[in-house]
DNA sequence: ACTGAAACAGCATGGAA
DNA sequence: TTCCATGCTGTTTCAGT
C-alpha cells in the first residue's frame, strides 16, 4: 500500500468506470500494471467492492435520521446485530462511546416511516429508549448504497 | 423508476462490475435494455457515480468518530460549508434537528488526528463547542469512499 | 421501449525484461 | 514488479419490431 495504491484507490473512488490505460496515465504506469494493483488490492481487502452511489430521493427516501439507541438491559446483543444487518433502513450501525449504546443513521421514506421503524425496534425487544435526530440538508453527503432488502 | 430500475440499481449496488447480460439475466431483459436503462438512470441523476468501497484500516484511519458542533455566533455559514466540502477527514456533514447545529462523520488515524481536527477548526474560527463520539466497533458498517484530498 | 447482431473498446493473460 | 502483445469478453451502437 503505497502513495501509488492510494492514488489509484482515489481515482477509482470517484470513477470506478475509468478505463486502466487512464488511471494508468494518471499515475505514469501501464494499464497493466495498474490492473495487476488493482487486483492485489481487491483481494487484500483495501478495496472491498465496487458499488453505485444512488440518489435516496430518486428512490424515496428523502429522509435521513440518525438514532442513538439504548438497548434493552438483557437484550441479546447477537440478535440485535443481525437484526440491523438485515434490517433495509438501517445504512449504518455502530457501537458508540458515550451516553447511548448504538448510533444509527437510518433512511425512510417520511416521518411516519421513523415512527414505523422505532415501534418495529421496540416489538422486537432491542428498545428501551432511543433519540432520533433528523438531517435537515447536508453541507457534505454521504454515499448512499442500496440495500438489498430495500428493493 | 420501476421496479426493475429499483432492482438493477440494487444489483449494481452489490457488485458494479457484473455484466450487462449478467444484470439482464437477473430482471429478464436484454443486455441492450438494461444498459439503456443505467444510462437513464445515470443522466437523470438517479445513480450518481460508480466508485469503490475502500477498508479505512488498509488506509490507516483506524477511527472513526460523530462529533456534534455547535458553530461560533456569526460565524461564516458559507466558508464553513466549503471547509467542510475540502476537508479531507469529513466524511459527512449534516444540518440537523436537535440542541447542536451539525453533526459530522470523520475518518482518522489516531486519536491524536481528532484532537488535531478540533484544534483546526477552532482556529479557523467555526467552533465553538463540540462534543466527540467514537465508534468501538460497527455492526453495519457504512462504505468508505476515499476523499481527493485524502491521499 | 426492447431485441439482436455487428463493431468496437477495454480487460485479462502470458512471456520477457 | 513492470511492460508489451494478443485473444477474448463486455460494452455500445444501430436497424428493426
Amino acid at each position: 500500500m503505497d502513495i501509488i495504491d492510494r492514488k489509484i484507490i482515489s481515482l477509482l473512488a470517484q470513477d470506478a468506470r475509468r478505463s486502466l490505460s487512464d488511471i494508468g496515465g494518471a499515475v505514469e504506469l501501464s494499464a497493466s500494471a495498474v490492473n495487476e494493483r488493482i487486483r492485489r488490492l481487491t483481494t487484500s481487502g483495501a478495496i472491498r467492492r465496487t458499488t453505485v452511489d444512488a440518489d435516496p430521493q430518486a428512490l424515496d427516501l428523502p429522509i435521513l435520521a440518525f438514532v442513538w439507541i439504548a438497548l434493552a438491559p438483557g437484550a441479546d446483543e447477537a440478535a440485535f446485530r443481525s437484526y440491523a444487518a438485515a434490517h433495509p433502513s438501517i445504512a449504518e450501525c455502530h457501537h458508540v462511546t458515550g451516553p447511548w449504546s448504538y448510533l444509527m443513521k437510518i433512511h425512510v421514506g417520511s416521518l411516519a416511516g421513523i415512527e414505523a421503524f422505532l415501534a418495529d425496534m421496540k416489538e422486537h425487544g432491542f428498545l428501551v429508549r432511543s433519540e432520533t435526530i433528523i438531517a435537515l440538508s447536508s453541507v457534505v453527503d454521504g454515499p448512499f448504497i442500496l440495500k438489498e432488502g430495500m428493493v
